[in-house]
This record gives structure tokens, C-alpha cells and sequence, in this order.
DNA sequence: AAACCTTGTGAAATCGGTTTCACGCAATCC
DNA sequence: GGATTGCGTGAAACCGATTTCACAAGGTTT
């Protein structure tokens, strides 16, 4: 009925023969123990099936083993697989090390709201925070010494430690592949431009265009917010102006699946008349038709990353930011 | 630099003039305290915005404030944004009653791995199982008397507290709207009918055959595995053995469109020549051509149901597992 | 041979709360 | 009016680790 009850330190330092301090000295791995006295006390840790009490350890170390994951719902969690797919990468990693996710879903948006109370006060060894737009937070707690890892890039010169994907890599792939398969006059649907991410993909595409000798032109560039209706209205809009524009690169699948069905209704066809390309290569753009080819994004190894450079930052060791490269997933409408 | 230094029981019941008892008192609502100056107490700890340390707490009370939410990463975590959603909910109605969600993603296989040993030795106050196959492990913990709570039904006769969607209602319903637009033949594609809830959509679908006085043809039943590829080959084969069936239940939205690709292929109008309806409402069914008319389940609320029954369980209420009812969202697909 | 480092060790203090227990005082009982 | 009950309270033990500190034993240095 009740969990049967744990052994601790006083229990095998008796079997063992030797102090709890000893006892201590043995896991935690201080190398001035006798040899032969810390192989005992292994030997009974290992029978017992000893694990610390993770409480107590806290208390006494001021160490949690515990990593916040927060994620501001403000943002649009619910709909988005990316969210759900990074924090599983996340988990697994620091579960292999020992340590442990504290999932919070909350409003970050206030400074002195719970979450700041709760991060600063060392209830967590360090935090990664997911799509920053609020960075006095962030920039408070990493002041203050708590290691901090951020998924996406942050703005600008900050010198937080970050991972993200190569969003201008990818914007760059992407455009360049419509221009080498002929298009001659390749739009682009931004994302929120706000985002750094949707900027850097849109840098990505004036990028390709140079490249090619060629002057990208503003005329080309329409603004979306990810969303499939903002894909659709886009693309009306682009092709009231530009009818000749015979190549797309939307910065999401959704905005790219918007901006297909805005082009069949009017009767173009994908990818002959208009060449489409979209960015994350997610679930849509496998089961869409046509077949999106899109920039994939390699989610689980983005949050494997973060939490790879969380724990090096709790060793101690020097952190650079990590970019991850995309890979062009070419199917049926480009 | 440093964390600034929190403030303590001592300091509180110095600046009170009461005894560290006392605050203990207060602050966990024994009203047993002379009410001035418990208002005392309370007016100190608002001043020094106070918060119990957590590790501190843990340890003396044996109470973590950590709810456990266990995802087996042998599923596909990855590709499914089900799970991501259904944890969001949980942890912000968590959160919201001052409990800590510890995401554990992980390979629960085991009785006898990490996991379980985590799990039995009061490190946390409760957990959260996602989609049971194992449930040895459950039971055991169960037994130990850890409060639990799974998301998705359990094999028959357990007396688990789950919450889940009502598949056998969205089943039938789906069925029905099939029935009631002049299908004449309408044909089922599986899910996996090893999981409970592939085998109550399959249940739904024949009471709704049922109720129109008909007997559901094994003919007509199709088995897939929720991915696309099984949906588009289950149709084949259906369309093979009967060519002229007019609508198809597919028990998720992936195979729903697998299967309009067959149709469709085979020169078929969706949804004139074959109704197809699907399951989740998710992304892929609102940005598919045509848009596919699916039964929607609300994952987020699946997710705080399942929240406020652990909740529940905390605080020693009676728990009755939660069942939550679908709605039909009918688009262009049928 | 005296003075001085090492090295390994355990007793005890500590982390920040919770809980038991005994005591003082006032209200209630016979 | 003395015995009984009950309430509010603080001192102190306790939860299970970590860490400081003092000390003994052995090895070096003059």
C-alpha cells in the first residue's frame, strides 16, 4: 500500500561500516576516499537499489537538477506541433543526464509574475526559454547567474546562448532551387518579420537573388504571419500585381498550402505555371497535393541541441550558439 | 550577480514577533492561530514577498508539488501534435494550482527502469500517463497508493481514473452525418484496433449501421495503422472488393486523406462519388482540398481534465473518470 | 628528533521548512 | 473552588542529504 520505505545515507554507512560523510564523499565522487572502503560502499548502494532523495540533495546541495522549459502561451502552442516536438527532444537529453524537465506553460510576459519569482529564486539549475519576445526577463536571470539557453534567435547583439535552425540557409536553398528550375520571377511570403527567424529567411531569399546577379525587388515580397489564410490572401495580392510570377517561396507550410489553393482557384497550375516551396516540412507538406517540397527543419535535434548546451553550460565549459542546417525536401510543387 | 538572498521562516517570525511554528501555521491554513497575528504573519510575508522554498518544503513535508507526466517515447511523439497539445493543457492548469508539471519522455518499457523507480519512490505526488500499453508498471504504482490519472482509455476492466475523447461517440456520429447525406455503402478504415480507442470508433460505427436498422458488412471494414499510406492502401483494397461504396469513416484524419488520394485517383469526386469524413480536426483536415469534414476533439481540455482530476485525487475527492464529447465539423469532404 | 605537511576520516553543523510535544492560561465542569 | 478540558503557542526534533572542521596516522623536511 504505501511506497516501501527508501534507505538512506545512515542506513549504508552502518552496512558499509564507514560515516555518512563517507558515504557522501563516495557518490559524489570526491577521489580521497580508500579505495577499498569506497568499493564497499558501492557495493551496498548497488544492492539496495539506492537512489537519492532528490529533496533533500537540493536542499543541502542548493543544486535541483531540475530545468525549466518555458514556454509563453501566448503564442500559438496549441496548433503547432514545433512546440511539442523540441521539448521531447529536450527531455530526452537531459533525462539521459540526470536531469530532470519542469514543464512551464505560462504567460511570461510580466517580469514579476510567478514564473520570474519562481526562476529566480534557484528553484531550477537553468532555464530554456522557447521564441523570446519579452528579453528583460531573460536578461535579469542570466545576470543573475542562472544558466539560460534560448530556441531561436533572440535579437539581435545579445550574447545569449542560443540554438535555431539555419532559417537563412534555408530561405537561400529554397529560393535558389526555384530560380535554377527556371522561375524567373520568384515571390516570397514573409513570416511575421518581427520574428528573427522570419527575417533571416527572408535575408536568405535576397541573398539567392543576388547571387544570380538579379535585384530582388519589394514588389515581389508580401507579408504574412504564418497562417494559411494570411498564405491565400498573399498570394491573391502578389498575383494581382505580378500575374507573370511563376515561383513562390512561402517562409511556413501553411502560407505555402494558402498560396496553392489561392493559385488553382485561378486556374494556374503547380508547380507548371507557379513553383511553389515552403519552410518546416511538416505534416502538411507530406500529406498535401500536390506534395509541398519544403526547407525541413531537423525539431528533435533542435531541442536535443538546447539541452546539450544547458548542460555544458552546468559544467562550466565555454557555450557557442548552435545553428542547425536545413535540408530541401523536394516533392511534386517545386 | 548572485541570486539576491530569500528570506526565511526565522526572519519572518522575528519581524512578526511569533515564533517559526507559527508562520508554519499560517502559511498552511492551521486556523487554530490567534487571527491578529496571523494577519501579522501574512502582512510580513507580503512585504518580503515570500515563497516557500520548494526543496525545503519537500523534505520536511514529504510533499514535492511535482505531477509527473509520462510519455512513452516508443510512440511517435515526434510526428504527432497530439501530445505536445494535450501537455500543454495539462501543465497550465497545474500551474495554475501551484503544481509543477515533470515532463518525462522516455521509454517506460520497463517496470524496473529509471522511470518506475522515479515514480515509486515519492520523488513525485502524482503522475500523468499518456496512451497506456504496459500497464504493469501503472498498477503497481497505483497499488502503492501514487495518485494517477491516464489520458486515453485503459484495456477494459481497470478501475484506472482516465479521461479520454468519446471515440465511440464521434464514431457513430460520424457514421450517422454519412448515412443521413444518402450513403448507401459506407465503409470504415481503422485505426490501430489494438488500442481501445481504435476499437471504439469501430464500435461507434456500427451501432450507427445499427440504428438505421442495417448490419455492418466485415467487408466493408478496412484495417490501418493512422498513417497515410495505410489509409491510401486500405481504400484501394476496399474499392477493389467494392467499387461502389459512397462514403468511408476514416478513424483519422491522415488516413481520411490517404484515402481521398486513392479515390481520386481512380477518377472519384470526394465528396460526390465518395464521402470521406476523419477524425482529430486537425491541422491536415483544415488546410486539405477538399477540406476535410473530421470529428473534433478538444485535445486541450483533454489535457486539463486531466489536470483537475489529479487534482482531484490530491485532495482525496472521489474520481470519476472523464469522458469528453466530439463535434462534427462538416466541410467540403462530406 | 622535533616540527611540518599530507591524507583519510567521522562528528557535527547546516540547508529551510514541518510536526510533535509539553506548557501556560482561560473556560467549563462537578 | 478544585479538577478537567481545550486552545494557542514556542522549543526542539526531524526530513536526508552536504560540507565544514578537527583530528589521527603516516610521511617529509630540517
Amino acid at each position: 500500500m504505501t511506497p516501501k520505505p527508501r534507505p538512506t545515507y545512515s542506513v549504508i554507512a552502518e552496512k558499509a561500516g564507514v560515516s555518512e560523510a563517507t558515504v557522501s564523499r563516495v557518490l559524489n565522487g570526491d577521489d580521497r576516499v580508500d579505495k577499498s572502503r569506497a568499493k564497499k560502499v558501492l557495493k551496498v548502494v548497488e544492492e539496495l537499489g539506492y537512489k537519492k532523495h532528490r529533496a533533500a540533495t537540493a536542499l543541502a546541495s542548493g543544486r535541483t537538477n531540475l530545468i525549466a522549459v518555458v514556454i509563453d502561451d501566448d503564442l500559438s502552442i496549441f496548433a503547432d506541433p514545433f512546440w511539442g516536438t523540441v521539448t521531447s527532444g529536450i527531455s530526452r537529453v537531459l533525462m539521459e543526464n540526470e536531469l530532470q524537465t519542469l514543464l512551464m506553460v505560462t504567460s511570461v510576459s510580466s517580469v514579476d509574475g510567478p514564473v520570474a519569482h519562481y526562476l529566480q529564486t534557484g528553484e531550477v539549475d537553468g532555464a530554456i526559454f522557447f521564441q523570446l519576445h519579452k528579453d528583460a526577463l531573460v536578461r535579469r536571470l542570466a545576470k543573475q547567474g542562472l544558466p539560460i539557453v534560448i530556441t531561436g534567435s533572440p535579437h539581435a547583439a545579445s550574447d545569449f546562448v542560443f540554438v535555431d535552425t539555419d532559417n537563412f540557409g534555408g530561405g537561400q536553398a529554397a529560393t535558389k532551387h526555384l530560380i535554377n528550375r527556371g522561375c524567373k520571377k520568384v515571390a516570397i511570403i514573409t513570416g511575421d518579420i518581427e520574428t528573427v527567424a522570419g527575417h533571416q529567411r527572408l535575408d536568405g531569399y535576397n541573398q539567392a537573388y543576388r547571387e544570380f546577379g538579379r535585384v530582388p525587388s519589394k514588389a515581389l515580397q508580401a507579408p504574412g504571419d504564418y497562417s494559411y489564410e494570411s498564405g491565400k490572401a498573399s498570394m491573391a495580392k502578389l498575383l494581382d500585381s505580378q500575374p507573370d510570377i511563376d515561383g513562390v517561396f512561402a517562409c511556413n507550410d501553411l502560407m505555402a498550402l494558402g498560396a496553392i489553393a489561392t493559385i488553382e482557384e485561378r486556374g494556374l497550375r503547380v508547380p507548371d505555371d507557379v513553383a511553389v516551396i515552403g519552410f518546416d516540412d511538416s505534416l502538411v507538406a507530406q500529406t498535401s497535393r500536390p506534395g509541398l517540397t519544403s526547407v525541413r527543419q531537423d525539431i528533435v535535434a533542435l531541442g536535443e541541441a538546447a539541452a546539450e548546451l544547458m548542460i555544458a553550460q552546468l559544467r562550466n565549459e565555454t557555450v557557442e550558439p548552435r545553428i542547425l542546417p536545413t535540408e530541401l525536401v523536394i516533392r511534386e510543387s517545386a
